[in-house]
RNA sequence: CUGCCCGUAGCUCAGCUGGAUAGAGCACCAGUUUUCUAAACUGGGGGUCACAGGUUCGAUUCCUGUCGGGCAGGCCA
């Protein structure tokens, strides 16, 4: 509809001024629904290259554009803009449009198949995930239902640092635990992880207890000396508690990919050959560097350390060059802000392979810092990891609906404060179930009437005219631009912010029209729209990975 | 000190590729139920869009500076 106006208007410019930009005609949504439709400026900034007043632009322009079916009136208003105002057969196309489509209404093909990786989440296997993770699976999920939506080929894709420092850290802080030392001892390791779960960690080692990870039994020795077993039953256990966490979050990942395999695959010494060859390292202090400073950093950074490890951001490289040679011609990674000074090494250190990967690639969305309030006071600790907030707590305390939306309603570059007391509850000041009550009313209301719904259509535009019949209409019809501008922006949260309007447009409408009624005509025409309304708020959740319950 | 992000109603936040009197929810005040779930709806008050300059016919939106908050700047990740 948007490119139809747009066809009209730029047609009917043409006939007036010889050459100009068709970039400026922008349809637009008004926000007012006195102002219609849709609505456009383009006499604004026409006016000042035909150096004539907007209204008198405005004025040829409208007379020049031709009767549709599909508008009822142009209206020439304000300064000089020019509404439109659909007719109710366009009206009557849509809601039959939606009912047809049903759980593929607002999908695209924008994307045309091409292939797009998504990583997130990406925590290392040194603890449980928390609300910052969450944060991230939130977003970062709710991106890849996005372009999936729009026609993109998604593989989401969690990163594990499974190798280096932390690790070795992680495998012995269980096995001073398991030795009955704990962190206020003497011999306990400096730096090492100081959470109630090593100490789990630690007993289910000692007492081999198994459980299944990936399909394979992990059984532990239970030989606290061997500090290699030890540090692969730590990872196992870790990434399974968080593999648990992901699943009761309504998250899965398609590609798993480890650093230590890039290290065992011979990847990291391939790319460390590379960049010494291209002749951006050197050598001082007895440690090797990486002149990152030649593709925009600050400094040059030291990619292996005196003692002959590389710095995490080495096999960073050599995981994003797996990742270009994989065919991502875009990749997009979602992370917390505190990285972002991993950006410029990632992307410089993949110019210094010479491999002609595009400046910006990969793309970056980064989430700031989460504040968790209760009772009006910052949570701070959790009991399990101690100096955290763990995803596992939110979810038990608030449930996955509401921390989802909680999580994605936000923009990501805004720190956000989670109010658990807020999340939990379950009323009008919760969006999650204003939003989700919307859903399961039209539910009740065509359960109640007890027809066949399958058989629903407007058949009779005319029916559909009251002010909050086209206040819902006009919202519903925004759905797919809705879907289509998040994708774009690969920003969640507008989803998350219309779905809140479009429950707002229902629950008017549900307030002053009663759609169980004798006329039989007018309560089907009514009830198609809200089983349209229905699917749009379903589709919309479903992008937010929420639940759309029909009960509640 | 340097870089990145943020600063919009009492609170939590949208809006920001410049354009119609700046929006929502909560909180506050006043109402709505013999009717499909009141987990809802209707109305009202509440803003120098941090501050100061600049560009523009027009700036909450773009640019510069100042102030305030967060995060980075380790041979940690």
């Amino acid at each position: 509809m948007k490119d139809y106006l747009t066809n009209l208007l730029d047609n009917a410019i043409k006939e007036l001024v010889k050459n100009f930009d068709k970039n400026i005609i922008q349809v637009s949504r008004p926000k007012k629904i006195q102002h219609g439709d849709f609505s456009t400026n383009v006499s604004l900034p026409l006016a000042k290259i035909q150096k004539k007043p907007p209204l008198v632009i405005a004025d040829e322009i409208v007379k020049r554009i031709p009767a549709s079916p599909l508008i009822e009136k142009v209206e020439i208003a304000g300064a000089g803009y020019i509404n439109f105002f659909l007719s109710s057969e366009a009206r009557v196309k849509l809601i039959n449009l939606i009912l047809m489509e049903k759980e593929n209404f607002g999908k695209s093909s924008f994307g045309k198949k091409q292939k797009v990786q998504v990583e997130f989440v990406s925590a290392n296997p040194t603890g449980p995930l928390h609300v910052g993770h969450g944060r991230g699976a939130a977003i970062g999920d709710s991106i890849a239902r996005l372009l999936d939506a729009t026609g993109w080929d998604v593989t989401k894709e969690f990163y594990y640092n499974d190798a280096g420092a932390q690790i070795n850290s992680l495998s012995l802080s269980v096995q001073a635990r398991a030795k009955k030392i704990g962190p206020t001892d003497e011999e306990f390791p400096k730096d090492g992880y100081q959470g109630e779960y090593i100490n789990e960690i630690a007993d289910g080692f000692l007492s081999k207890a198994e459980f299944n990870f990936k399909s394979n039994m992990i059984r532990p020795s239970g030989d606290i000396e061997n500090l290699q077993a030890l540090k692969e039953f730590s990872v196992a256990y870790l990434r399974h508690e968080q593999d648990l966490d992901l699943e009761a979050f309504n998250v899965d990942f398609n590609v798993f990919s480890l650093e230590s395999s890039l290290y065992k695959n011979g990847q990291v010494d391939q790319i460390v050959k590379m960049l010494i060859e291209n002749g951006h390292t050197y050598e001082k202090d007895d440690a090797l560097w990486l002149k990152t400073t030649s593709f925009g950093d600050d400094k040059d950074r030291v990619m292996r350390k005196t003692d002959g490890e590389y710095t995490y951001f080495v096999p960073d490289i050599a995981y994003h060059l797996d990742k270009w040679k994989r065919g991502f011609k875009r990749v997009i990674n979602e992370q917390g802000a505190d990285h972002h000074s991993t950006i410029n090494r990632v992307r410089g250190g993949l110019q210094a392979l010479n491999m002609q990967i595009p400046l910006k690639w990969p793309e970056y969305i980064l989430h700031q810092m989460i504040t968790v309030m209760k009772n009006k006071k910052e949570v701070k600790i959790s009991k399990r990891a101690g100096s955290y907030v763990t995803l596992r707590d939110l979810i038990d305390e608030v449930g996955c609906d509401a921390t989802r939306y909680f999580l994605t309603a936000r923009r990501p570059d805004s720190q956000l404060i989670f109010d658990i007391d807020l999340a939990k509850t379950k009323n009008n000041e919760n969006p999650v179930y204003y939003i989700q009550y919307a859903h399961a009313r039209i539910s009740r209301v065509l359960e109640q009437w007890n027809g066949n719904k399958e058989s629903l259509s407007v058949t009779n535009g005319d029916s559909l005219k009251n002010l909050s019949e086209l206040r819902l209409i006009k919202s519903i019809s925004e759905f797919p631009e809705v879907v289509f501008q998040a994708a774009e922006e690969l920003a969640p949260h507008q989803i998350a912010n219309y779905l809140k309007d479009c429950a707002a447009e229902f629950h008017s409408y549900y307030n002053d029209t009663k759609f169980l009624i004798d006329d039989k005509n007018i309560m089907e025409n009514r009830l198609a729209l809200i089983r349209a309304t229905q699917f749009i708020l379903s589709n919309g959740l479903k992008l937010l990975g929420i639940s759309a319950p029909n009960k509640m």
